[in-house]
DNA sequence: TATTGTTATACTCTATAACTATA
DNA sequence: TATAGTTATAGAGTATAACAATA
């Protein structure tokens, strides 16, 4: 079994290993997200559609929805069961009648912080491999990583940078311009 | 072996951030993967099947299947098209005739090497807000984290310890035992 | 005219069950 | 009897297109 090669681009065995890694740990974070969010109508995109909205980074249901990378009718299903379950509103947007704003309500704050609690459990269980401190650096560096891919696909985009570069090398073209 | 958490439940601010990070990472690994392996029949996973192929980690077909965390009726489809895209062949495992081996082509290893110097053009782009220290580390503890998740869930392994354990936190009951 | 949200339709994907062959 | 693989059917999930309200 391969393991753990230090050669960070040069070879490209190295990054078959890579690859393979993020792929296992993507497939365990969606079992775990799935697992905690079973009982939630919607699964675990309706959690976060919840802590983007306790955040109050929901805004309309569109960028909600280009935020979350999902289509903005499966939005109106999601929220629909989210409303019904007293969970979030759809109030009238002042500023533009056409939006409709998400916000979180008490019952829902309450929901969400009960299955980030469960989740951070998971989480735990899930980093058990690594001590505290690789776990903090872990934290750190995921959380910057969010937030420039944030950054490259805001909610105003609706075609990705980095997608558009990677399809770019896909077609043999040589990507940055 | 409890889990030690340093703020579980109290600050649901911070783990909130946490597993947002990791939404918005992995999506954009998603993405990522989907433009890379777009030209390939079967898609993301096809390129799976080929990496574990390629390692002759492979198996049988379900227990690649259960290794991918798929059905192992889409397994059969998979391998149809793979097949007839001439990048992988089955063979009869000599062992136990019910089991087919999965065995990588030439042409396969071909198309796989260009598919992998693609994702690693793609990965250092996502990439690029970490120095080059940071990337050695995260890939040595995402990788880590892989080979202890391959271990909750080996391919032998129906249900998964993990699941197991987070359904029993969404339950109510506490963890571990 | 363009955009937000909704609804209806069609499509894709995935899982369930039944069948064959090997053990 | 139990398991690996295949096939067919049904179900869930998703996107496409047409509509109403607002800008």
């Amino acid at each position: 079994m391969a393991v753990t090669p230090q050669q960070p681009t040069g070879s490209v065995a190295g990054n078959d290993d890579l690859f393979w890694s993020w792929g296992v740990v993507f497939r365990a974070y969606v079992r775990t997200t799935a697992a905690v969010a079973a009982d939630l109508p919607g699964g675990p995109r309706a959690l976060q559609v919840l802590s983007a909205a306790a955040r109050d980074e929901a805004g309309s249901q569109s960028t909600l929805a280009a935020r979350l990378g999902i289509d903005r009718t499966v939005m109106t299903y999601l929220l629909d069961d989210l409303v019904r379950a007293g969970l979030v509103e759809r109030r009238p947007d002042p500023a533009d009648r056409r939006n409709r704003r998400v916000v979180i309500t008490d019952r829902g704050r309450g929901v969400l912080s009960d299955l980030e609690s469960r989740l951070a459990h998971a989480e735990e269980h899930l980093l058990e491999g690594l001590d505290a401190d690789e776990r903090d650096a872990l934290r750190g560096m995921v959380g910057r990583l969010a937030r420039r891919v944030a950054d490259f696909d805001p909610a105003d985009l609706d075609t990705c940078r980095v997608v558009r570069d990677i399809a770019a090398v896909a077609e043999g073209t040589p990507p940055g311009d």
